[in-house]
RNA sequence: GGAGGGGUACCAAAGCGGUCAAAUGGGGCGGGCUGUAAACCCGUUGACUUCGGUCUUCGAAGGUUCGAAUCCUUCCCCCUCCA
């Protein structure tokens, strides 16, 4: 089994880089420490780009250390500069509020409140950036950096590199990051700030600017950026992002998300996203790779949505895929019994559920063999649609393509 | 501030007075093969339609013309070079 944090980090392959490698390891085995991440609240939510993070974060307090979550509200109103190859939108400051307080109650269903000693910490940059005086800050913390080397970092480079803009603002991002890791270095004894590979530089910065101000050791550790075997960003896929909130994401989605994960990934998944064990997943690696995938989907699932909605969202998946029924968890829409009584033509009927966005949309469908209702084939596009096509309980199934079902019931 | 180049559909990129709802590639969607995977092959990709057409779209607003993405004017935005 594993036995320490950093050995688990990287048997799970969460690891990339670290400040001090050797030291970390010391200090984290003798001690209980405090580590944070910072995340971005540019969104309403987080979405699976971000769960490697959460993963850490969980880690931490499985070691019995305990996690500092930083909600950026000050520096998302700057905007991280890093990977990205435009000026991100600033967002109005009310609308940040707003996600701050949406995104940290993803935080409270991964991570355990319980116990005092590890329960997460939740900070939001503004209290101390909000309030910095602009002198005192360029004599206190300025001097530390020189532009020479703020130039030499990835996230400014290549911009100047490409020479796309960027503004002022920006150029300071990675110097209120660096004080974020130094103000939680003194008011909460932090000493390690984990994040993504592409804030190497700016974690960096922190260390280096703790030392020179408190003369203190901290460490930085970061995770690789995760790119499936297809290439693509993990997160985002073309019907959008893999949201980590029912409202936006409905568990069964999110079970099917990761049911359909590439071959080559499903391994790598299992140990990052799941709370097996790595010895454990190294047992079942030869199972046949679509269990496997059942398992990841099953895992991934119940951290999130809990463990009753995993099993309804397999159940459905069963019904759809393998028997061509009805599944209780697909996205029901009601439609007044009216509409059926005038006979009324199945494009039209499906126009009114919103299930398609227009009419050619739906025609090309039919020409394409891609609509179903009640699993069979539409080949008619004047098809009248009446009450015999629903079952005894009033609903009728329409598909399009394989994956996308909705239920239609009649009501009153 | 001066001199050039450019803004075309989800993205990239052709078109440069009518045959342009706009080539091509990518992406998306659907079908086939399979395993709800990948790869591959095929179809499709503005809206509405009584399937004859009709309407809206090529940075924005005006104008010329029988007719404009294409020509002219003004404005906005982006890029390159110079200061």
């Amino acid at each position: 089994m594993e036995n320490s944090f950093l050995q688990e980090f990287k048997d799970r392959q969460y690891f990339n880089q670290c400040t001090n490698e050797s030291d970390l390891e010391r200090l984290m085995n003798a001690n209980k420490i405090r580590a944070y991440i910072g995340f971005d609240c540019t969104a309403n939510s987080l979405h699976v780009g971000s769960l490697l993070q959460i993963m850490c974060l969980r880690m931490l307090q499985k070691y019995g250390h305990q996690p500092i979550v930083l909600l950026g509200g000050g520096t998302t109103r700057i905007g991280d500069p890093s990977g990205k190859e435009e000026t991100r939108k600033i967002l109005p400051e009310k609308e940040i509020e707003k996600n701050i307080k949406n995104i940290q109650n993803i935080f409270k269903i991964f991570l355990k409140s319980k116990n005092n000693k590890t329960k997460p910490i939740f900070v939001n940059n503004y209290k101390w950036l909000g309030k910095l005086n602009y002198i005192k800050f360029l004599r206190d913390i300025g001097k530390h950096f020189t532009i020479n080397k703020m130039l030499s970092f990835d996230s400014v480079k290549l911009r100047l590199d490409r020479e796309q803009s960027l503004s002022y603002m920006e150029f300071n991002y990675m110097i209120l990051q660096a004080y974020d890791f130094l103000e939680l270095n003194k008011t909460k004894n932090c000493v390690l700030q984990i994040g993504g590979s592409d804030q190497w530089g700016n974690i960096v910065n922190g260390v280096d600017l703790i030392k020179r101000h408190s003369s203190k050791s901290s460490y930085g550790l970061t995770t690789p950026l995760i790119t499936l075997a297809s290439g693509a960003k993990m997160g985002k896929t073309e019907k959008g992002a893999i949201w980590l909130d029912k409202k936006l994401l409905s568990p069964f989605d999110y079970w099917q998300y990761w049911r359909n994960t590439d071959d080559r990934d499903v391994l790598k998944f299992l140990k990052m996203f799941t709370d097996l064990s790595v010895n454990e997943i190294n047992k079942i690696a030869n199972d046949n790779i679509n269990s496997l995938k059942v398992v990841l989907a099953n895992e991934a699932t119940k951290m999130l949505h809990g463990a009753n909605a995993a099993f309804k969202a397999e159940q459905t998946a069963k019904n759809i895929f393998e028997k061509g029924s009805i599944g209780d968890e697909l996205k029901t829409i009601k439609i007044k019994k009216k509409l059926i009584e005038d006979n009324i033509n199945v494009i039209d009927f499906i126009m009114n559920t919103n299930f398609f966005s227009s009419k050619g949309e739906i025609r090309r469908t039919i020409k394409n063999k891609g609509l179903k209702i009640n699993n069979e084939t539409v080949k008619d596009e004047n098809l009248i649609i009446s009450k015999k096509i629903f079952n005894e309980k009033d609903y009728l199934k329409i598909s399009h393509g394989k994956k996308n079902h909705i239920i239609v019931k009649i009501i009153d």
